[in-house]
Order: structure tokens, then sequence, then C-alpha cells
DNA sequence: TTGTAGGCGTTATCAT
DNA sequence: ATGATAACGCCTACAA
């Protein structure tokens, strides 16, 4: 059997008698399929995509044979000819963070349900990465993207400018500029879980926001205020601190708050993460969560409901809200309109964190 | 100037009829940049690929034409002639999972990092979609695919046939199989969070599993049965237990454990998650971890420290194992064949949920 | 150093 | 109902 191509000595393959189609049998293609048929490769074409053009016959034999065979149409040959690749892409700028991934769950079942594929485009906050993810989106052609808790900011005009296509962003706008958003009602959120922390008693409430500069961050801060001012308590400036997402400067800005000559009794974090550092923090001062301070969060990830206590926080419907986003991107690429910016309510979930005001020494004085 | 060609209007070919380019302005295309430039398109192609073969002037020019008309080459079309789509597949069963989700931040950035796309496969754990995504994935013609946290199981064998690309598993392996698989070591690792248990005198050691059937449980499983053995401690069958991901699950299984006559000291859980639920189950029977239940986990994701008590644990290095599973699939890639398993150190990480056996009544009796 | 002539695997547009 | 044939946008010989 080893004879049969003339009875060459083996080994010297690298010859330069005839050069052969391929070194593995690559995958077939439509023309193979057409070949094994007798028919022409249209009709191939026309019967697995179960055109009415084609004789029912034939187009079982053809499916058959595609079948037999292990035939996949090239995605790639036919977004050429097409130039639509069916493939959308998902920025974010840390999938490592429950948030986005959570989000991005949605997009991805709701693409895939549609016979879209999802393009991760991963920034890791690095500005030249994020341009050249940019750079790659525009080279692949994709039909759209999502863009999620990203601060994408000046950035973002380069891309609806260099690649045009439709986007929609998740929880993150830009007032200023005419962009499809999916945001959850921030402000009124963050001024429920504030108002909740006014009726248990709370006059010194501290806010730990964002130094990164996220506009949900600047919504959620003036719902805070707005329940103070509501509640006629005055904004004292050196009760809103700052952290940036790190662990470690969370819990500096919380100490910074614990030693102050009147501290907060209680603590409205930017999002749960935010809270997990502020929690640690004040238990490392000596202080317990909640009876000497109360602790809110932000869109109660998954371990919100397991943490001890269980934390009082609000409640962002993540995996819907990317679901939504790729729905509405859906009616962008088909060329309709849709609502530029879809807000969703959010929910107050009332947990361990938070509790009565502590008795003060100066409030009895 | 544009002229020079006859003047025959841009798209004609072949002197056939002449057709309008396209309704909006299309993106520019290599032929349309080599027209400006006064050049041939493979001169162009040449330019913008650095080939030496250019002379310097004409490339410099060209890159500046193509630059001021945003020119961005199609992937596409390359992929179609080239036969490689740099592009990759991560297939994941659930992205909203910790684990997964640092696992493909790792994947993500080291595939960018060489210009690789990465495709998002989320199967939901849905027999069905998981079939669908891997068509896709045959469809899109991927060079690689990195699956992680799955239970492909026999899928897996489906996908090495049918699309025949390399793949590498990321803590999953299929012992019977030749398969790529980047892993940690689940039985040490286990065997040492097991035995930090014994050495604090632990008797009565719970394990919680997975009912899902995961490699790694059972591997971890194992290691738990191993540091039983070596310190003559007898298994009890009653005290190995299973969840299934889900808190509640979970949270009945450590409840089951709980109510035996004689009931664990401590328990070793999968995982963190699996740890979290435990947690909580614990102390909803009004009991303390680790006064009177000392719990382990395994992963140290992020929340891990910040459990209050802290979650002694094995830490695993998801994203580095990311890493090194991309790294692995473009040795595979590139014809060269590496490792087929790689074994990454497992670290026992110890905190405040674990502590010294409790004293028991019939111990003292 | 540059240009000409295919061809990658599809779908689309005509004929027949 | 089916078949020729021409794109789609790029790369890679080979020729000049």
């Amino acid at each position: 059997m080893a004879e049969r191509d003339g009875g060459k000595p083996a080994g010297v393959a690298h010859g330069s008698v005839k050069r052969l189609p391929a070194l593995a049998a690559r995958q077939p293609s439509i023309k193979d399929i057409a070949r094994l048929a007798h028919v022409s490769h249209p009709t191939v074409s026309r019967a697995l995509q179960n055109s009415p053009l084609v004789n029912a016959e034939t187009a079982a034999k053809i499916r058959k044979i595609a079948e037999e065979q292990g035939y996949r149409a090239s995605a790639v040959a036919r977004g050429l000819v097409t130039r639509r690749t069916r493939t959308i892409a998902l920025l974010v700028t840390m999938l490592d963070d429950p948030f986005s991934s959570a989000v991005a769950c949605g997009v991805a079942e709701t693409a895939a349900d549609r016979g879209y594929a999802v393009l991760l485009a991963n920034a890791h906050a690095d500005p030249e990465r994020e341009r050249r993810a940019i750079e790659e989106l525009a080279e692949r052609r994709v039909d759209g993207i999502v863009v999620t808790s990203s601060r994408v900011g000046a950035l973002y005009l380069l891309l609806l400018k260099a690649l045009d296509v439709p986007i929609v962003l998740v929880n993150d706008q830009y007032p200023g500029e005419l962009v499809h958003a999916v945001t959850i009602a921030n402000q009124e959120g963050m001024r429920a879980a504030t108002e909740h922390l006014i009726e248990l008693g709370h006059r010194r409430i501290a806010y730990l926001g964002d130094r990164n500069g996220y506009q949900s961050d600047a919504a959620r801060r003036a719902g805070y205020k707005a329940a103070l001012a509501r509640a006629g308590i005055g904004f004292a400036p050196e009760l809103a601190v700052e952290g940036d997402g790190r662990p470690d400067a969370e819990m500096e800005a919380v100490h910074a708050l614990l030693r102050l000559n009147t501290p907060p009794t209680a603590v409205c974090c930017y999002n749960d993460m935010t809270a997990l550092g502020a929690m640690r923090a004040i238990r490392a001062r000596g202080l317990r969560v909640p009876q000497d301070v109360s602790v809110t969060g932000f869109d109660d990830l998954f371990f919100a409901a397991y943490l001890a206590p269980a934390l009082t926080t609000v409640r962002q419907p993540m995996r819907q809200m990317g679901q939504m986003a790729m729905e509405n991107l859906f009616k962008l690429m088909s060329g309709q309109d849709s609502a530029a910016q879809m807000k969703i309510e959010a929910e107050l979930i009332v947990r361990g964190s938070t509790a009565k005001a502590p008795k003060r020494e100066e409030d009895q004085a």
C-alpha cells in the first residue's frame, strides 16, 4: 500500500513533483458538495438555505450529502459577499468584574438566539489597548457594538466616526451626544437607598464614590444629595469621598471617614464592590456593621445576599440590561431607529447591613 | 488625475455594464486607495504590511492616503484568502461566574496582544445551545478553541471531530483522551486544605462537592480522602454531600450535615461559591464560623478575602491560567506540539474561616 | 520595485 | 427549477 505512489523512498516528500491540494484534507467547499450531488454550487447554496426555488428531492439529496461530508458553509466567505458578518462586538473595560460579566451574559445569550456571534473586546482600562481594540473591530467589520462599564469618553467619538456602525451603551451615557443607551435609574436608586437610611434615623451619611469619572457615579451622587436636601440635611463635603475600584483605595477612604470628629453612621457606596471594601475597613477599625455603621451598595451582585450581614443594596437587573441592549442593537442594525435612552427602574433591596442609627454621645449631650 | 485610468467610473470591471458603487459611501477598499495613490492594489497591500519590497517614498505616500481615507483592511476578505481568521473561540458554560470570567480575562488579554480576536461562545449549560454554538464555531472558521468550566464531556469529542482545530481545556480534562489542558493541582490543593483542618484538631470533616460531575470535583474529593487516610481518619460516606452550584441546593446539603447525630466540625467546599452557601447555611442554624464549624473554599475569588470571616481557601491563579491556555493554544496553532497537560501548583491561603476544632460534649464524655 | 492575473468560498443576478 | 457567471476585498504567485 505504501508503494502506491510510485515506490519512491519514504521521506522525500519534499520534492517538487506535484503540489498536493492541501496538507490535510481541508474542509469541503460548496463546490465539492455540488460535484458530489451533480448540481451546480448555486443550487447547493439554495438548498442549504431552504430556498423554495429548489426541487424538494434534490434539496433533500443535497442536504444529505452535505451532512455526510460534514460541510459547514464558511461564514467568512458569506460575510465577504453579503457585507454583513452577523457579528457584534462587546466592548468592556474589565470583563473581570461581576457587573460586566452579568451584562455580557445577557448580551451573548440574546445574540446567540439570533445567530449572531459576539466578539469580545477587552480593553483592560489601557487607552492604547482600547485604541487597538477599536481598530480590530473596524477591520473585522462587526455589525454593531455594545459598550459596557467603560470610560470610553472622547474615544467613543472616534468609535462612532471611524466605523459607522450602531452602538449601544450599557449604564453609561454621554448626555451631550446622541447615543443609544440602556441605563438604570441611578439617581432614583441611590436616592431611595439614602432615604432608607434617613428613615432609620441617620443624619451623618457618607457617600463613597468612584474617582474614575463614570457617569453613573455622578448620577448616584446626585441622588444621594437629593435625598439629603429633601430631608433638610446639609451636604457635608467631607463626607463625600472616593475610591477607585481597588480595595486599598476604598479602605483608605473609609478610614479617613471614620477618623473624622463626627464620623458618619452610614455609608452609601457607589456599588457592591465598593461596599465590600467599606465593610472590611469598618470592621478593621473594630466597628460593627450595622450596629455602628450602616452600609448600602448598588448592583445586587450575587454575593450581596451571602455576606454577613447581607448587604442592603439597589438591584440592577444586569443580565436583563444586557438583553435589552442587544435587542436595541438589533433594531438599530435593521435600520429602525429606537428609543435613544432606555431607563430601567431601580429596586431597593433591604437586608441586614442597614439598621437604626446608633445613639451618639454628642446626641445625648 | 483621477481620470488616469481612462476615465472609467469606479467599480467597473471587465467591461460589463456599469453599476453604481453603493448606496452609502461604503468603506474604501484597497483598490480605492490604489487609485488615489496611482499604484496597483498589490503595492498598497505590500506597503501596508511594511513589506521591504516597496519603495520607501511610495510606501509613505500610500500609508498617508490610507490614513486619510480611514482605510481598514477587511479581515474577512483576508481570512478568505489566507484561510486563517486570527480568531479563537472561548467556550464557557457560564460566563456569569467569577472563575470563568477571570480565565476569560487572561485569555482575551493574551489573544489581543498577538492580534487575535476572541469569539465568545456561551453555552449556558444548555446542551442544545452548546451544539449550536459548536456549529457556529465551525462556520466561522476559528483557528482554535479554549474551553473552560464546561461539562463538554462527550461533546468534546464532537468538537474535535467536526472542526479539526486545536483545543485547550482549562481546569477540566478527559483522562482517557489525548487533550491539551491547563489544570491546577486539584487533588494536592484540597489535600492541603484538609490537612490544615486536621492539624487544627478536626476529625469530623465533611466534603461539599458538586453533582455536575466535573472532573475537578472528583480530583478534589480524592485529595480530601487522601488527607483523611493519611491521618488515619476513616472516610464517613454521610459526610460527603453534594450541591449543584445553586445556593439552595448547597444550603440544603449543609443543613443535612448539621442534622447528623455527630455533625462535622469542618466543611471542605468544592469551591468558593459553594463555601458562600455553606457559610450562610451554618449561620442560619445559629452556628458560628469558625468557632463552631470551620469552612474552606477553593479558587480564592475576589470576594474571599472580604468575607467576615475571610475565607480560608486554595488559590487558583485564574487569570494566569487563561494566559497559559492561550499561549499553549498559540503553540498548537503554529503547528508545534506542546505539553498535553500543564499542571499548576495550588496554594493554600489560610484566613479566618478555619480555627481549632471545638471541644465536643462527646469528646469530653 | 511594481503590475497583472488568478483564486479564496460564498451569494446575487442573470439566463435558460 | 437550475446553471453560468460575476462580484465581494484581499493576498500571492509570477511577470515585467
